[in-house]
DNA sequence: CTGACTGCAAACGTTTTGCACGGTA
DNA sequence: TACCGTGCAAAACGTTTGCAGTCAG
């Protein structure tokens, strides 16, 4: 919880009961929709808003202490912004993971093969969770 | 244009001039939103409706002979299948251009890390293309 | 105390659906 | 001819906005 208050704190945001139920979300899960947040936090909250959600992730978003995961099939999700990742994504069940992969070598390979400059990249992997093997 | 009606044949579609236009939109820009789609055709073929546009998309999904392209902070994009390639996308005009990069060793490498077995990957790299820089 | 946050309702844009008509095979 | 595709209008969504009341700092 005290994590949760520094986090916002840091940010420059105003500490909420709503805010600190979607942080700690986020943390918990690692990766959750707006949909999601929103049926999870309501049931202990009843009176939480839909639009709170909204205007919460957005603002989050523009201060980037979280990021957003589009992914095809699938409602976008948002995670803590941490050090550079991949996911995994399970096809099945929509469990995403993280993990740790050097792309330093394709980045330089990227670079020496096209004419663009490369700030950032994203790196989805789709297949089976051992679950649903 | 025989290209494009022997492709719609090739996947069991019937061919009609919307579906022709559309196939032809996505060969000759390679990456392209419903909304541009529907634009572009409209100017030539005023009796065109978005419905129309919508449906035919997502009937080109469901027999994957066209894939989805979810970037962050844009529309979703369209292209033809074809061989497996990753993307840079202009984070200043929002051009997107195809790349051929060797990712066999990350996804050997995911592979060994983790419980997941791996069967699609997608990988964007996010920059200035030349004429943004 | 002041500005920012919340919840509600309305507005908005995008995507889907149902139906009658027209075109493809 | 039989079925599928088209266009239109309406409906269904997801997301954003405006506003009045409330709360955090």
């Amino acid at each position: 919880m005290e994590q949760y208050i520094e986090l916002l704190k840091h940010n420059n945001i105003k500490v909420t009961p709503q805010r600190l139920a979607i942080v700690e979300l986020m943390d918990i899960n690692g990766h959750i929709s707006v949909r999601e947040i929103f049926n999870k936090i309501k049931a202990n909250f009843p009176s939480l808003s839909l639009a709170t959600v909204y205007k919460n992730v957005n603002s989050m978003l523009k201060n980037s202490f979280i990021k957003e995961l589009k992914i095809t099939g699938q409602d976008s999700k948002y995670e803590l912004a941490k050090e550079a990742h991949s996911h995994l994504i399970c096809q099945s069940c929509g469990d995403v993971k993280d993990i740790i992969l050097d792309t330093n070598s394709l980045i330089s390979d990227a670079l020496e093969k096209s004419d663009y400059t490369i700030s950032e990249s994203s790196l989805q992997l789709f297949g089976l969770c051992s679950n649903c093997q």
